[in-house]
DNA sequence: AGCACGCCGACT
DNA sequence: GTCGGCGTGCTC
């Protein structure tokens, strides 16, 4: 017998089956799905057995298997038929294909060493009657207690051997089993509470509960507070109730217990939850709970949609609009396409909602190709807050350069009334450079074409690119001035700011710089809700899926920061930026307010946001789309070529463009090739063709086979990324 | 990826 | 003379 086996190394050159005798100690063992240990190319390696073979006829020396890793196969049927998906949609190796769909315990590598937790734990081991009678006659009390908790409880963990336990052995009454222990508890701090459903709700639930049995997908275009959640828990309550299981989805950023615990209280311990908080360890026994069939339903971001549940009956994908859920380095699967394949083989509906819908997503509803579902009440009593624009043109004339006077003012007024205020500093495309007064000069990356940017916290000067890190300067190196400013505006500089403005009231700052620990994210977010502070600052991390009812005013500071970015989804992100914290206010009964402060106040996006016009919104960006032939009305491909020589790089750019010329229709749009936004990173050049189309026969062999015959070329890297989310 | 093989510089 | 630099090629 013969194995067909990748193994794990994710280099372009060893993209193949590689074929291996399999011993006949393992004939009887061996699966499909497995892992295995191999001898290649002088070293030990793991790899997926892909393929079993009777016969292989070989014009080379065939090794035999070496050892097998697992005891079952860690890739079941689906996983492998999505590997070998995910590899051809997306063009990367299969190997690393299977290496993004398991945790970092079960990947094939030779190097990682996660082991599962045992425990130790008493049971009994005579039956209730002898055991109650022992009690009854025995005289040590420890003993009685002990055997008591151990007949309702079933089962006592141990952590070492005492008198009173060895005594109950030797009597042959009890004795240790090992166990596997999870190392995740969630706390379930929210007691269940029966949730009653408008009637707009009910119809949604019951479109999508009567087709069960349907692949179809569906758009819940539902504004915010209009109870999406509610929605999901009723529809997975019915999932289960068919013996089915469901996987949620939801940004990274808003996996915070809040949500989670929704769930939780309302399923208990039939939930696994993975998100990026989680250690390798953790991550692993989460995992096994899906596997051992102990839960039915998996919270998590983006790879959660890989969760190997058997007989899947629905996946819902929450905030469907986010660009997260396309993964930006390899595999560059798309989440959302991803669920659309599972759902396809296991014949059930896909649920996409948001508030804000991605343009495409709302174009296909409206193409009949996903069935749209409206949610427009918002639940309870809350009230669409009011949304004041302030124009910060003026307001500079008036040297207001951070704060106009109106966001001061209401700013004062909330705290005066003992409410809480949100203000989101909008960060996206922004950077705090250090910049000479006297000269102009801008401190650069020597290896990148990018400005440093300046972190307060280290006092140092940092490439966001590729790491390179030096302390702060404090003389212009080009004309010797001291004269060096940080321009820009910071979420630390704009805390100092508040705390001299309001200096009677608690602060609080979240962005990258306090949550990069474990766990902080959550603590601040807990103990805002418990207004421990007045004031929550932060980036666009607060804007999501977060419910403070404390809360009546929203400031944006900066509103058009992300509209300065070259880049055709700008806009889109910039209305669904502040419809998002625009949805923060104002939730539980007092009347919210928005003040959004901008240099564009005539910009459309900034407009209908203020006015809760999604529709307005999407008719007038889509009329710029068609006529600028971006997505939904065209596709995209970007084809990325980097190499460390110069000269080189632009050769093989040019004959890429060329190429596509010559083998694409003519329909199709070929812009480039151009220099990459950073053109140098890490001192490699990059540059890159897009490509449009709309529909091209010859598009996906083609770019194949440039990357078959890059594969070959070592000197110049290329990528080819579909539907990329930044261009 | 990472190991072997190979071909050139500056050292006990 | 040889130790070691890293460019190239191959891996069942």
């Amino acid at each position: 017998m013969y194995a067909n086996v990748i193994v794990e190394i994710s280099a372009k050159a060893v993209d193949k089956y590689f074929v291996y005798k399999v011993p006949d100690k393992f004939v009887n063992n061996i699966k499909v799905g497995m892992r295995i240990l191999v001898e290649f190319n002088n070293q030990l390696l793991e790899g997926f057995v892909m393929e079993l073979l009777d016969e292989y006829q070989a014009d080379f020396d065939i090794k035999e298997i070496y050892d097998l890793v697992d005891l079952e196969p860690i890739l079941n049927k689906e996983m492998i038929l999505l590997g070998k998906f995910i590899n051809k949609a997306t063009l990367c190796s299969l190997i690393t294909a299977y290496q993004a769909m398991l945790p970092k315990a079960l990947k094939a590598s030779h190097d990682t060493n996660i082991k599962i937790k045992m425990a130790r734990f008493l049971v009994l081991n005579k039956s209730v009657k002898e055991v109650s009678d022992y009690i009854e006659n025995t005289k040590y009390i420890k003993q009685q207690q002990l055997l008591e908790k151990i007949i309702i409880e079933d089962k006592v963990k141990i952590s070492s051997l005492n008198s009173t336990i060895n005594t109950l052995l030797k009597h042959g009454l009890v004795k240790i089993i090992e166990e596997e222990e999870p190392r995740y508890q969630v706390d379930s701090f929210t007691s269940k509470k029966e949730v009653k459903l408008n009637s707009q709700q009910e119809s949604v639930v019951n479109e999508i509960v009567s087709n069960f049995s349907k692949n179809i997908t569906y758009l819940l275009y539902g504004v915010t507070g209009s109870g999406k959640t509610e929605v999901y828990i009723e529809v997975i309550k019915q999932v289960l109730q068919l013996g089915k299981t469901a996987i949620v989805l939801v940004p990274e950023i808003s996996l915070t217990p809040q949500i989670v615990s929704r769930f939780v209280s309302q399923f208990g311990d039939e939930i696994a939850i993975l998100h990026s908080g989680l250690s390798d360890a953790e991550r692993y026994d989460e995992y096994r709970k899906i596997v051992r069939r102990q839960v039915k339903i998996v919270i998590g971001a983006r790879s959660a949609v890989f969760a190997p549940l058997h007989n899947l009956g629905i996946i819902v994908i929450d905030e469907e609009h986010t660009s997260s859920y396309k993964q930006d380095s390899s595999p560059r699967y798309d989440a959302r396409e991803i669920a659309k394949k599972r759902c396809a083989y296991h014949n059930c509906p896909l649920l996409l909602g948001s508030a804000t819908p991605s343009l495409e997503s709302f174009a296909r509803a409206g193409n009949n190709v996903y069935k749209l579902l409206t949610l427009t009440k918002r639940a309870g009593l809350a009230m669409l807050p009011k949304i004041h624009i302030v124009d910060m043109k003026e307001e500079v004339k008036k040297h207001n350069f951070i704060f106009s006077d109106l966001l001061k003012n209401k700013i004062l007024e909330k705290l005066k009334a003992n409410e809480q205020v949100i203000l989101l500093l909008n960060r996206r495309g922004y950077s705090s450079m250090l910049t000479c007064q006297a000269c102009g000069y801008v401190s650069k990356c020597p290896r990148c074409d990018i400005s440093l940017t300046y972190h307060k916290t280290s006092n140092s000067l940092r490439c966001h690119y590729c790491g390179y890190k030096v302390n702060k300067i404090n003389v212009c190196p080009n004309c010797g001035s001291r004269d060096l400013k940080d321009y820009g505006l910071g979420t630390q500089k704009l805390e100092e700011e508040l705390h001299n403005m309001y200096p009677s009231y608690n602060i609080v700052r979240m962005d990258t710089d306090t949550t990069y620990k474990k766990g902080s994210h959550a603590k601040i977010t807990k103990d805002f809700l418990e207004h421990k502070y007045d004031i929550l600052l932060g980036t666009q991390m607060i804007a999501k899926g977060l419910d403070f009812p404390l809360v009546t005013l929203v400031g944006v500071i900066n509103a058009d920061m992300s509209l300065n970015i070259a880049d055709f989804r700008s806009s889109e992100r910039t209305f669904q930026l502040l419809s998002q914290v625009s949805g923060r206010a104002g939730r539980a009964g007092c009347p919210g307010e928005v003040i959004i402060q901008t240099y564009n106040e005539d910009h459309y996006s900034i407009k209908y946001a203020s006015h809760h016009d999604y529709i307005g919104f999407y008719n007038e960006e889509m009329k710029i789309r068609k006529t600028l032939k971006y997505p939904p009305y065209y596709f995209l491909v970007l084809v990325k070529i980097s190499c460390k020589d110069y000269e080189l790089g632009f050769k093989h750019a040019y004959k890429i463009g060329n190429y596509l010329r010559k083998c694409l229709d003519k329909d199709t749009i070929i812009l480039g090739p151009t220099m990459a936004n950073v053109f140098r990173i890490n001192n490699i050049y990059n540059y890159q063709c897009i490509i449009k189309y709309r529909k091209d026969d010859n598009l996906f062999n083609s770019l194949k086979s440039i990357d078959e015959h890059y594969k070959k070329e070592s000197k110049v890297d290329i990528i080819i990324d579909f539907e990329p989310t930044k261009l």
